[in-house]
DNA sequence: CCGCAGATTGACT
DNA sequence: GTCAATCTGCGGG
């Protein structure tokens, strides 16, 4: 099963942890910006923490479509996020991507996030940070990750023992689920 | 190194 | 009117 089918038809937490490991290509100016997922989140309809708690609404519209495209929103006023849609239509579902292993294109990067040294670590670890070194915006809501410029890849496969699962951050309702996935000993992941 | 205040817009009550 | 799936700079230890 490739990437998006695991995210169409597994169960969100499975889906999520797929992701781990994949690559995010961002076509920029004729330049490539390679980066690999090491952090995510995971948001469901059922869930009172996520966007698509209280049902289907134009900013939350494209989490209810279908799996593999992008939900980006804007939030404190200043930062966009991105998720992965995920479930089948219908089901309001995402996986936020929460921190990114820069493998290509580091200085365009460093440029978009106005990083005056270059400090690999400080790129794409958080969820705004890493939308201001690809570029992404609200354009992108909706994007379908198989087409440029956007792209999700297969990368490779993480095995579970190299998966550490805690609550996620940020939050202030369903403080306790533990739906945050992150790569063990990853230098390029948000917090500990 | 750590903790916290301030920034700043739009979605939703 | 409230508050957010955040980041940064600054002040103190």
């Amino acid at each position: 099963m490739d990437i998006f089918e695991i995210l169409a038809r597994e169960p969100l937490e499975v889906a999520a942890k797929a992701l781990l490991g994949r690559h995010i290509e961002r076509m920029l100016d004729g330049q490539t910006l390679a980066t690999r997922i090491v952090e995510v989140e995971a948001y469901h309809q059922s869930d009172p923490a996520s966007h698509t708690f209280r049902g289907p609404s134009p900013r939350n519209q494209s989490m209810f479509g279908p799996a593999g495209h992008a939900y980006v929103y804007f939030t404190y006023g200043m930062h966009h996020c991105l998720n992965v849609t995920a479930g089948k239509e219908g089901e309001g579902a995402g996986i936020l991507i929460r921190a990114l292993e820069p493998l290509e294109g580091l200085e365009t990067m460093a440029v978009n996030r106005v990083q005056k040294e270059l400090n690999p670590r400080n790129l794409c670890s958080g969820p705004g940070k890493l939308t201001q070194a690809l570029a992404i915006d609200l354009s992108f809501n909706g994007h379908d990750l198989t087409q440029a410029p956007l792209e999700l890849k297969e990368g490779v496969s993480v095995s579970e023992h190299d998966i550490i699962t805690t609550a996620r951050i940020g939050i202030s309702k369903a403080i306790d689920t533990p739906w945050r996935f992150y790569l063990k000993d990853n230098p390029y992941i948000s917090k500990p």
